[in-house]
DNA sequence: TATGAATGAGGCTTCATTCAT
DNA sequence: CATGAATGAAGCCTCATTCAT
């Protein structure tokens, strides 16, 4: 069983290529390992479909990676930009919280929408691979804790439901998000239209915390 | 690949036993898969440690079972009643529609502690198998609509927000507080104290829906 | 590996029934698994399907045989009267020699039409089960032998070839109609009407030993 | 169930070793499997014997096989040019259908021999599964329709008995030759002598068709 | 006689991983 | 760096046969 990549921290033994080859050569390995995942399933792929879609060897993916749960960190890593930081929207402070937050849940769903099969897929592998799951975690447990942050502001600034645990409704209705929108992009049931998404989410994050402003 | 349970509505090859030795043989092998499940998986869980767990042969799990899923989806048999249906506590209408929330989350949360291991399970095996999420699918969607239903009659009744669409905010408390459940209890991440869980739930409802009225 | 019935000679362990309805059992246990290897071959069939189609249960099927080969020895044997000796039909000598080739071709091929599918499902044991092949051996055997006394005698009568071997004769001429017969009842490839391949059978036999008269 | 080689026509799955190492491999394992085939029989025959014989492991087996039947059918496929279409020998035509008939059969059953426990397996095979059947019918098909148009030539030429239908006959008498081909040589039952066996065949086509003339 | 649950040996097959070229 | 043939551990599953009721 080899280590995963260096998303986890995780040290490993392959290193970067350093030729422009061998660069090429490992970016169509991650790239055609992402595609036959997202078809297969994590279960189901097989060495041999991601190196027949890089159109490669079996042995040239050894020269990359240790293994199948390597490659799917490459290719999580490479998607985490995309995925998991969808970069603070420009919002004016000044329109309020609920903007705020509209923005936010927006930004999210929309990075989610994109990346729906490799989210359903990372949900997937989390199940498996408790290395995977613990990643998953972190990330929720990041994005859980600059909500808490801001939910406690609220409430100090008098403009929150001051009687809610910042940490767990932070948790309860960032995972309320998250949920909806794997249920409806990853899973493909329920609606799939994503302003619905947002303003339900907004609402109920909204009312929740009793943004009385 | 075989056909899965009764749960399913999908037809099995293989009978209930009519003898009373026969029923005893398959509900230990009932019970066996339950244990090995939840120590190794689905994946890990190998047929030999299940009927080693029986006592009895593998030739003996063939005559109850067509093969991996097939148990699985007796052991999900055997558990739904505690588990999907939780059976609605006596709540005295007249305390108000939070006190009927906050019961209702109560049960949920109560039930899903007490399965937490087979919740852990069920979700593994959804995200493998097909046919099990159709099942998970299946059983979320009628808690959704009955929590729609009765957010509907809230509203009618003006006693609750009546800007929020009730399906997809049903939707989204009702995983919410599946999902947190998830969490604390399966992934054991987080608070695992009941009540603190049963609080914010309740009040992210009630508050979401603005029921404050 | 059980012995086969009497009709190779080798004794087998179970006796025939003595009640009337271990008699009837029985009788229900042969025609299922005639059945069940008619429609499966033998090799597919399985003692399961022979009991359910017998109405019985697996272990009254070990009451009366040692295993599957040894009912399929008693589905041989009840057909044997009406497959192997079709019995000599009544043919007037006087007629001349061509007439009772041709009457015994005859009377060879409709009891081969007849139990074509048994026949099929014997060639097919005997290229398994070596007891089978002496068992189809012996049979062919006597036919043959059978056959070479009628050609010697023609030839001592001066009414046939004498420069033909009479005992390789007659088996290249036997094959030929057996043969013949298996393609074209059994495997049912070429033409299936009776007439058709009377006369040529016929034909090849009367001019292949120049049956002159 | 995988599908048979080129010899049906069906597509394979595995392609053909493109290096000189697994060319050696896969004619070592089609050698290998002919000996455990011939030795043991094809129902006996095991992977691990096979894999054995070609000093090799079972997964190079299936680096080149989809499985039993497929090996069988490379094996039929190197024996084939050997076995089925034994190459018509140098015959002076001037010489007579008699000398003709005789040199084919002659030349049918030197290779008949030479193949005798080849043949004997595909008869077994053929008895099995039905696409090998195919096979076997398909080239005794060819065979009979080659001889049945040159039967009809020779009723055209007015050299043979007119009043026999000349694919039946041909069929007939291909079968007589090439069922005692399979007794004397494959089961081994009866003269094992060649020529003897040469001399009834082609004395039973030759007076079978009237060529005295 | 009849029943049918229990048995378990042993074959088949997959695929991640290695390594000589 | 690239190749792809070779490896073999590891599980699944079948079904004839037994035997206690």
């Amino acid at each position: 069983m080899a280590s995963i990549g260096s998303l986890t921290g995780i040290a490993t033994t392959k290193e970067m290529p350093t030729t422009r080859r061998g660069l090429r050569t490992r970016e169509a390995l991650v790239k055609a390992a992402r595609v036959v995942f997202e078809r297969d399933g994590f279960l189901n792929a097989r060495l041999v479909d991601i190196t027949a879609e890089a159109t490669c060897s079996i042995g040239t993916f050894y020269t990359y990676f240790e293994g199948k749960e390597e490659v799917f960190a490459a290719v999580i890593e490479a998607a985490r930009h995309d995925m998991l930081h969808p970069g603070m929207p420009h919002v004016p402070e000044d329109e309020g919280p609920a903007a705020v937050i509209e923005a936010s849940n927006r930004a999210y769903l929309v990075a989610y929408k994109r990346n729906a099969k490799l989210m359903k897929l990372m949900q997937q592998v989390a199940m498996i691979d408790p290395r995977f799951e613990e990643v998953r975690a972190r990330s929720a447990r990041a994005f859980g804790e600059r909500n808490a942050r801001r939910i406690k502001e609220l409430q100090d600034r008098g403009l929150a439901d001051p009687t809610v645990d910042p940490e767990l409704a932070a948790r309860a209705l960032s995972l309320m998000v998250s949920r909806l929108a794997f249920e409806c992009f990853a899973l493909e049931e329920g609606p799939r239209d994503l302003e619905e998404i947002v303003a339900v989410c907004t609402r109920l994050w909204v009312n929740g915390l009793n943004l009385s402003a």
